[in-house]
DNA sequence: TGGTCGCATCGACGTTTGTCAATGGGAGGT
DNA sequence: ACCTCCCATTGACAAACGTCGATGCGACCA
């Protein structure tokens, strides 16, 4: 695929972990963390997410209705929340198709605290 | 405090709160969780969230230095946050004292779901 | 009353972002 | 070989954003 290559995405765990009720972040660790829920800031991306997470697995071609978006609008959303390492993109075919990845969601609600 | 007035806050728990690994979001739903995330976009945000999170109150005067940013940009990035919902301020004497927003960190945990 | 201090607001700036039409490139089918 | 389909990339443009100097406003103190 030629979508997120530049993913140094310091994989699921590799990002601090420790709950913001705790310490205070680093810069360093705000720097890295901060893009991860900006990807996460925007309605059509939030909204992918959620269609890709309650689905299970979803192709770009069945996007692009549901969020009523053009096709490279799609794509440039997808760009975005895969480089974020939030979804996963798997070519098959003629398709591509998406899955929430694992481990990333779970790692942001340790990060927001609380039990 | 001139600050936050236009908040219209919907309420901590106003806001959706099904996770969406359940069931995927509405447009007006997305809409109102992206602001919230997007809040939290932002490398000096997060570390003035987990400042506040972590000393539990913090006057303005204590943020100017840890963050390394101008009185109006740190009044610029107070007022996002409380907008969001996700800080308030209280203006006792000559200084304003910043919390954080009980519940709202709890609802964005639930929205990304898991356990 | 006048002065100082803390913070909000305004105005301006360069940068980033969301969007789409147009184009390209690879995989399948005929 | 050709054509079709899916998706990434490019280029362009308006809107939104982060930042700061300058200014304003209210609260405290002398």
């Amino acid at each position: 695929m030629r979508n997120s290559k530049p993913v140094k995405v310091t994989s699921a765990d590799e990002l601090c972990c420790a709950p913001i009720t705790d310490t205070a972040l680093s810069v360093q660790e705000a720097a890295d963390l901060a893009p991860v829920l900006a990807a996460l800031g925007d309605p059509v991306r939030l909204r992918l997410l959620s269609i890709v997470s309650a689905e299970g697995e979803v192709c770009s071609c069945n996007l692009e209705e549901p969020l009523a978006k053009s096709q490279p609008t799609i794509s440039h959303h997808t760009r975005v929340l895969s480089e974020a390492g939030l979804i996963v993109g798997e070519k098959r075919g003629k398709w591509t198709w998406w899955r929430v990845a694992p481990g990333r969601l779970a790692m942001l609600r340790t990060l927001l605290g609380g039990s």
